[in-house]
DNA sequence: ACAAACCCTACTTTTTTTATAGGTTTTATA
DNA sequence: TATAAAACCTATAAAAAAAGTAGGGTTTGT
């Protein structure tokens, strides 16, 4: 397929900065029509602290999935749609760059230290062919399944 | 290249204690006629501290998947087939849940303390079915699949 | 007896995640 | 135009988890 299939073979649980993204992404979704939604209206739903749910938001924001406005009347709002964010985007975002395997990565390759000879590693194959189904699922999972299900 | 960099190093990846045994896993299916093998060789082989390895090892034996002997000319081996050790036990055994939510975890169930109702959360639903799909690939893929590949 | 090898528990270090702090800037409106 | 509300920004502290270390205990072949 392309080189985005390298974004993922397997994830652990997701941190809770993720998850917190994925509601405050939800809340936004179902609160569209009252144009924009203010960080404390959401941490206040889900009992999150409002300061660690603001550095979420402007992380989503500067990622640009969502708008914002300043000052008195302001908030965060949506400025894609939710069929457009693939659930693989916001892990990816929020998840950042952590443990490594790079001996799964074609385009971006660095060698185990364990191993000595990659080309030998059945690991690696069949890790390979992991990433590729699940990166199937998770591309194909966006928002707007979420919404749907609320 | 800071944008290619991270595109290709977000995920949480499989931890090292993972890692490590299965490769453990692997040498031990590679050298069954042996009949037994030391933790030594495996470390040697692979570069891991020999500590570090022992105790994934233990874990290893006390679930079941190797045997063991003690003193001169002890060591150990597999006592499943390989085609009988799924990926998704091992994980599960070493790094945790499969799933990416605890409350969608099968094996470690957690309510969210964000959620005032699990049954109408569409995030919840979601992840589910994720969860479902990856579980599909990790159980169908086992130690032999490695074995076939080395 | 002795050395080889696994067994067990606890501890330390390092890394990652989670959360907080303390401001700055922007904006509506009274 | 003063004020308060709200997002924006950066740094750092606290907590948790992962990675690695230590040191002895137990079993076993020779």
């Amino acid at each position: 397929m392309g080189w985005f299939q390298e974004l993922f073979y397997f994830c652990k649980m997701l941190s809770k900065k993720t998850k917190y993204a994925f509601h405050a992404l939800t809340y936004l979704g179902k609160h569209k029509e009252e144009g924009s939604v203010l960080i404390q209206d959401i941490a206040t739903e889900h009992g999150i602290s409002h300061k660690f749910l603001e550095n979420i938001l402007l992380e989503l924001k500067k990622a640009g999935f969502l708008g914002s406005k300043k000052g008195k009347g302001g908030g965060y709002y949506l400025i894609k749609e939710p069929k457009d964010i693939p659930l693989s985007r916001i892990i990816r975002l929020l998840d950042g760059p952590i443990a490594l395997l790079p001996c799964v990565s074609l385009n971006y390759y660095e060698a185990c230290e364990e191993c000595k000879d990659q080309v030998k590693c059945g690991l690696n194959k069949v890790m390979i062919q992991v990433r590729d189904e699940t990166l199937n699922i998770l591309e194909n999972k966006t928002l707007s399944d979420i919404l749907d299900k609320e």
